[in-house]
DNA sequence: TGAAATAGCCAAAGCGCTTTGGAAGACTCT
DNA sequence: AGAGTCTTCCAAAGCGCTTTGGCTATTTCA
């Protein structure tokens, strides 16, 4: 059933059928009603295709996915697209995940976008200046970063979380606590977010009059293995940390395991922080000591930024608004007084 | 710049240079010669709406996903992802995930085959008598379904691993091992993989004469706060086993916690061997005890069912052909003889 | 009451590709 | 030389929708 022979068995034309459906002003609200009752009773949906190459439009929105040997996809992505499934499934829209040369991204962003295959995209774990989001800045495609670009030279749209509250509240908490030597385990520090983490570490320090050593932080690529490693050395070295702060909890992990493994205690000999970003496979409640944290939903950051790209598909949102989301902290058993 | 353009400058009739560019044979090898170089140099790309609208084909590969508040997207999928993105990105073919209500993704599989979004689907974690299965069988869509249904009535393009034998083969060391009382703490048993595995470690103790006790089963989602409840359970009865064999590398995270928090060892007081899909951020080599696996890449499998799946778009792959891939059993420091 | 405005509808022209149904010329064969 | 066969190309008809530009009544207003 397609509109032709919809709008012959209505005797009317197609322009007028397509406008009753579409809601267009200029038909009468009885051939409207008329036309989509007969639409509904024959089960007629446009298609998409022939729709798609009128108006330019895709219903769809996509996400280019860095891929290649050496490229692991972070499993956040899979609570982020749980979000944003969440919503999308609401509104019918569907999500074109295009895979991509992790080293040449940008091929793939002209290619959606000159083909016009999706009507917005979003763009995540931003560096500094990150040239994807000054491409799409220029392509004119609808778009939100989820994180944040600094430097950029430019405003845009982004949904980020307070990252550097965060882990300034966590280092504070720590530093209340009598800790005074404090490490950082961080993710890989191109991403904006580590650098963020490390920037609230570094103020609450600060306002102590203490520093954070460059023997005591790293920024790995947050595997459990990484963890275990990181924790090693910062253990065994002279004037080992008190307190860590670790970007995830997967590489909480690891650090779990290599005090373990040196015969210490958490939190008697050393305490621990670690930032969750809520996996309903593993929770911080449950480390066999509960792990204090930093908490904030991925799963709701993915719903929001469906929420955000379809409203500006629709032009409801516009300019380049800015969204930053508190961060909980969240103490458990894993944070004490520093051991004297 | 498009068709008409382009054949207008060559002098041409735009079913020629359609012709030319696509490869058909009623065109002089030195007319094609000019038209791809002509194409080439002006950077002359179809326009995929209109040929799509034209053909049918989209060039995309489509994955309903299932979501909802209740509905966790499980960490696999993103492995299996970075395989198929692997394949995809060296053929420019993009994954359309169709969001659904878990409870009703009839309706979006119909949408999807409806208005032709997709050229082909696949079906993942499927139940033995799957009506996703049956279904996108009779829509006539190529499809390739990652795992196995059982009792379809009908046979269908599948790649699974031998989870039977591996689980199998996993029980059987473990009685080798001396090992009278074992365990199973599966997956989901709606899914046929974790009947499979099931089915495997009854089949290696009914061979020695032994049985898998009603109580020595539980099948539930594979989180890590769950290894630890089933474990706790396990452990805490008459007649606690003497060895666990585990679906997940994460549900064995909680079994780890569980042993420890119990005063017992592994492998002195229990044995450990779980299933590893080989995540990046999780080795079972790192955990405290290393721990044996049963080993299959996801990954890989996600490239394999890409790859199968353009086969079948083009045509070079039909009929039923089922695939399965053996799995490695690796034996680490995590079993050892049972104790006497 | 006549001109202007408005409401409601339609025919037809795109959107940019593929594919059908020729047609003209070159070539082969008897 | 004439009939048949290739080879190589083309015009035009889709694919199914949206949108432009008009056209005809009906209403509004001075």
């Amino acid at each position: 059933m397609n509109l032709k022979q919809l709008a012959h068995m209505l005797a009317l034309s197609q322009t007028t059928v397509s406008r009753a459906l579409n809601g267009y002003p200029e038909v009468n609200e009885e051939t409207r009603r008329r036309v989509m009752d007969a639409a509904k009773r024959h089960g007629y949906r446009p298609n998409p295709s022939a729709r798609r190459l009128a108006t330019g439009k895709s219903g769809m929105i996509g996400y280019v996915l860095p891929t290649g040997a050496a490229v692991d996809i972070d499993p956040h992505f899979v609570e982020f697209l749980s979000g944003l499934g969440d919503y999308a499934r609401a509104h019918e829209l569907d999500l074109v995940l295009s895979p991509a040369d992790a080293d040449d991204q940008e091929t793939t962003y002209r290619r959606i976008v000159a083909n016009r295959q999706v009507d917005a995209v979003y763009i995540s774990s931003p560096w500094p200046a990150d040239r994807r989001v000054a491409l799409v800045n220029t392509l004119g495609i609808p778009f939100i970063v989820h994180g944040r670009s600094e430097d950029s030279g430019f405003d845009y749209p982004y949904l980020d979380i307070d990252n550097e509250g965060a882990f300034h509240e966590a280092a504070r908490l720590l530093i209340q606590l009598g800790h005074r030597r404090l490490a950082l385990i961080n993710g890989d520090d191109r991403e904006t977010f580590a650098i963020h983490r490390e920037r609230g570490v570094r103020r609450a320090l600060a306002a102590s009059g203490l520093t954070l050593g460059d023997r005591h932080v790293c920024s790995v690529v947050m595997t459990e293995e990484n963890g275990y490693r990181a924790t090693r050395r910062l253990l065994e070295q002279d004037g080992a940390p008190t307190a860590i702060a670790c970007s995830s909890l997967i590489m909480a992990l690891g650090v779990v395991r290599a005090v373990r493994d040196l015969g210490l205690t958490i939190p008697g000999d050393l305490s621990l922080i670690a930032h969750d970003d809520v996996f309903p496979w593993l929770r911080p409640e449950n480390f066999s000591v509960p792990l204090s944290t930093t908490r904030s939903s991925i799963r709701l950051a993915g719903a929001r930024v469906a929420e955000r790209l379809a409203a500006r598909i629709s032009g409801l949102e516009e300019g380049a608004r800015g969204e930053v989301w508190p961060v909980d902290l969240v103490v458990r058993g894993s944070v004490a007084g520093a051991p004297v």
